[in-house]
DNA sequence: ATAGGCCTGACG
DNA sequence: CGTCAGGCCTAT
């Protein structure tokens, strides 16, 4: 089974948390091979150890133990999740984990921005993040504070100590479903325009993930599918919109691509 | 607010 | 060859 997202950002890592659940609860790291020093997990700690639960905080996807802390995955940009029989390495494997079941756990990531780490409580990371948009606190009143002393849009629902999740792609969906300008300044968003960006982030979200996520390499899904929100995106990496039939305009801000319908989307 | 660095592969 | 890529951190 290949679990190979390769765009990890909330829906993806959200997909992975499902699919991996039943696969992953209850069984016992038997051991535990972190093949690139890169990654700051001490040798010998996690053994031994049973996976309670997989959680997910925004990007991240934790794994909590029933001896107390949990592992913590980070995909960065390439990052992938694969669980195996084989006990053959793959190429660009990071590490791997021999479960209680007799099946593999193997992270595999080319460019190497992916992080695995062991923590003392989820709390931890908690504090260094936004709010998840699946949890309780998102609610209006919640996000109005984030708004708060914010400058530009984009940077605002990328940057991850606001909101925890979203990445490049959604960030250029969300606002084009909220019809905003990804240069508009926060403090000139009226009240409707607050509440329009507001629906649309659980909107574009909850799309993504019931599409089982986006895909816009080589992502296999267990049965040998793809994630299916490739197909389904307005903007992202596209020249026509889908509203008014007008042309996408593709911009660098923060030295990203970001895509948007000026018609749809006006800066003033 | 922006550029650069971390890495590697894919593509022109 | 050169350019680009969905994340994130740090330094100007």
């Amino acid at each position: 089974m290949v679990y190979n997202k390769g765009m990890p950002e909330l829906p993806e890592v959200e997909v992975l948390r499902r699919e991996l659940t039943p696969v992953l609860v209850g069984q016992r790291i038997l051991e535990a091979h972190i093949a690139d020093p890169h990654l700051g997990v001490p040798k010998g700690v996690l053994e031994g150890k049973t996976i309670l639960a997989l959680e997910r905080l925004g990007k991240y996807l934790l794994f909590p133990f029933e001896e107390g802390g949990c592992l913590v995955v980070h995909l960065g940009m390439t990052g992938q999740l694969e669980v195996t029989k084989e006990n053959a390495p793959r190429k660009h494997e990071r590490a791997r984990f021999v479960l209680s079941s007799g099946t593999h756990l193997s992270f595999i990531d080319p460019r190497r921005f992916g992080k695995i780490s062991l923590l003392d409580a989820k709390e931890t990371l908690q504090r260094k993040l936004g709010i998840d948009p699946y949890s309780p606190d998102f609610t209006f009143s919640r996000f109005q504070a984030l708004l708060e002393g914010r400058k530009r849009l984009k940077d605002f629902l990328l940057d991850q100590r606001n909101l925890a999740g979203i990445g490049n792609i959604y960030a250029s969906e969300i606002l084009f479903w909220a019809r905003l300008h990804p240069r508009r300044s926060i403090n000139s968003l009226s009240l409707e325009e607050q509440e329009r960006l507001f629906k649309s982030i659980r909107k574009v979200l909850d799309e993504a993930i019931a599409a089982k996520g986006t895909t816009i390499r080589d992502f296999r899904r267990p049965g040998g599918e793809s994630g299916g929100f490739q197909n389904l995106l307005s903007v992202y990496g596209k020249t026509e919109c889908p509203r008014c039939k007008g042309p996408v305009v593709r911009e660098v801000l923060s030295s990203r691509s970001t895509y948007f319908c000026p018609q749809c989307q006006p800066l003033a």
